[in-house]
DNA sequence: TCTAGAATGAGAATCGTTACTGATTCATGA
DNA sequence: TCATGAATCAGTAACGATTCTCATTCTAGA
């Protein structure tokens, strides 16, 4: 995705949640956007080089969170990873690296998609649980633990 | 599940770890054994009365995960929630409040669960990637926060 | 029973994360 | 352009979850 139509997409969202649409926040933005999956707060600050403070990152990073543009993400222990939310990617799966706590995401072909979908309600409905999205982690080792 | 049938399965696989299944090792097992879905040491340590301390309970849950007994689960924010490990309980999902965050386990229907196998083995075939588990998270509404 | 090694209890230390504070930067209207 | 108040920033303190340390207790085998 080209940045600028990449902030195009954000910055109506931020300024709805009256929020400014600040440098800072456009090179978070605009990192997460380069990543191939989520990233930590201490990932962030080393990709920038230590440029942003680590504090100004979760902060960022929660005011994003709060207007919708980035999701977090919990599958390793302790610490949190943030991706841009699916209206701006689509919808992905994850794979994890049980060795490495890596995270990728993949693209699911649409026809698999559609059976998860039908799944998931299937199963809701029996739980009378009302679902609003679902994740598929798919846990293993990635190539380079393999 | 009988409690003694439970620790029937558990001690051997403890045994080949060389480790002992002592009486505080069995009240957190079985503790685990009689919730709907996966538990925090906090809420362990909360259910037991605070008759085990907080730093025994975590110690316990690393010696169970690395045995094989349980797994941990890390759908919410900075917190850690074990379960017994599938070979004990069956395979299952997860239904994820985003309000109260509560975690409750589904089974899913033999046929579907198929089609979850088949998709996974394709995706991660692509990236190549090593699949060991799956796991379907369901996010949403559960029926009291609805 | 005795002994060596393992497990436990209690508290301190650590880690990722969040909250707070004062300084700086920005957006707006004169 | 300049002044003003609001928003944001950097740095540090505080916080909760988890891990570590070590003295004590327990357990299995000799």
């Amino acid at each position: 995705m080209h940045e600028s139509k990449l902030h195009r997409q954000v910055e109506p969202r931020l300024r709805e949640a009256e929020v400014r649409y600040t440098k800072g926040r456009r090179v978070i933005v605009e990192e997460l956007a380069t990543s191939d999956g989520p990233r930590s707060a201490a990932e962030l600050h080393a990709d920038l080089g230590a440029t942003v403070p680590i504090s100004s990152i979760y902060r960022t990073l929660a005011v994003l969170e709060e207007s919708g543009i980035v999701t977090p993400h919990f599958a390793t222990k302790g610490i949190a990873r943030y991706e841009l939310a699916e209206w701006l990617t689509g919808h992905h799966h994850h794979l994890v690296c049980v060795d490495c706590g890596a995270v990728e995401d993949v693209d699911v072909p649409d026809g698999y998609e559609e059976q998860v979908r039908i799944l998931v309600s299937d199963i809701a409905g029996v739980a009378r649980f009302t679902p609003t999205n679902h994740a598929l982690e798919i846990e293993g080792l990635c190539k380079d633990c393999a």
